[in-house]
DNA sequence: CGGCTGAAGTTGCCAGCGTCAACATCCATG
DNA sequence: CATGGATGTTGACGCTGGCAACTTCAGCCG
């Protein structure tokens, strides 16, 4: 029963959704191999739950796989989280946070109010697209529980605060209509939500796949949305 | 060890969302109490998977606990499901049925083609809204295998083909933007499919809910989107 | 009427899962 | 250098999905 369990940690760089923040130097020397005490476990098994829907799909993930893919028996992600849920929420919480900072980096360069809605439109379905266990994880029925609030970063917006406040300041330069701006908001988040959602579940059989169709179809979308699906001639 | 189940099967009465039509004349006669075989244990077993998920939600999910609603041993479901997830297939099959189902009876009354439309957004939302269970099923990451596609009685059409079709009646009117016709249909699924899937997934916790609001937040939405988002000045 | 046969349901089993309690190891602090 | 708390391990429990072998039933054929 000697099990050749050679204690490999999971890398560090798979990562690309993760909190680029600074995290404790942990982790960071190459030569962390024969450690009893790992680093940095939390944010290995976050990952390692995030790798293994992307690979195996929701019905894999599986608390023992996830610690295995870590390097870890099966009873240690207790030591982090309460229970496979609050795996699930922290998965969330890293979703919620990168959705909002992808989200302000492609609105950054952008300077007119309505150039920054189709930013910002188009960030949320790329994001969806880029990192779908996430957004999985994110808007899933798996918790029974309500998801506490994303954690924001001091003076950051949520993907939704940032929503709302860019299409008022659109209203208040008199580029959308005026008034009703909590049923605008509704419309173009259910816009980019179910966009984003029929693309992750594979609801678009026929249409452009791929990352780049997925840009192409919520570049036109947004500006069909805001445009108006009326004919020119106004019925 | 002398278990009282005394088998109570399941009352096929609870069923809102299953196909109306004539099934097998069994389960009819009102003294079934006593029988070793069961009469309709596959409908049985997808009523009482989709009151499971409505009651329990979808953690609680699990073939043996449906077994035991529908009045049978853990095993019983093997005869009528090859496993859990072909299970959960025919629950899809039945909410895609009815969905285009409730879409045609709201859409019928209807004359104009805009009016048509309108009728098969709103149904959407509200199949969606009254229904969770087989929304979350029918669009769920619970698939590991692609979806058999619903079995639509003949001449039925699907729902994505009812609003296809809609949408280009409407253009041929005259009442909506010629061209693009897929554009416009993948916009106008998106609004209702992410209006629906925020309801279901209860993001909207500010905003009405409960099946009224449901409905008027989807009536407001429907026409927002095909009225357009641009001021009356037309910026 | 009586026996056969296949469909439908049952019993018993297995590995794997989530979770807990008890134990082992390690790092930091005194 | 001792010690205690944090972190990881071991072993156990009940439950689950799935399989195999058995039992019960209904309809059919003689």
């Amino acid at each position: 029963m000697v099990k050749s369990r050679g204690r490999q940690w999971a890398d560090a760089e798979a990562r690309t959704v993760a909190t680029k923040g600074k995290r404790k130097q942990a982790v960071e020397a190459p030569e962390d191999k024969g450690r009893y005490h790992h680093g940095d476990l939390r944010q290995a098994l976050v990952d390692a739950a995030v790798g293994l829907i992307a690979e195996e799909g929701f019905g894999a993930l599986t608390l023992r796989e996830v610690a295995r893919r870590a390097g870890v028996t099966h009873a240690a992600p207790y030591r982090h989280f309460a229970d496979k849920e609050a795996l699930l929420e922290a998965v969330a919480h890293e979703g919620f946070r990168a959705m909002a900072r992808e989200m302000r980096e492609r609105m950054a360069p952008e300077t007119g109010p309505l150039e920054r809605l189709y930013a910002a439109g188009e960030a949320y379905v790329l994001f969806a697209v880029r990192h779908p266990p996430h957004f999985r994880v994110m808007f899933g029925p798996h918790f029974t529980r309500p998801m506490s609030p994303p954690p924001e970063p001091e003076g950051e917006q949520g993907a939704f605060t940032l929503l709302v406040s860019t299409i008022e300041a659109a209203q208040a330069a008199g580029l959308l209509r005026a008034g009703e701006s909590r049923s605008l908001t509704l419309t173009a988040w259910s816009l980019v939500h179910g966009l984003a959602s029929l693309f992750v579940d594979r609801q678009l059989g026929e249409s452009p796949q791929g990352v780049e169709g997925a840009e192409a179809l919520a570049r036109v979308q947004t500006r069909l949305l805001v445009e108006g699906m009326k004919p020119p001639a106004r019925g």
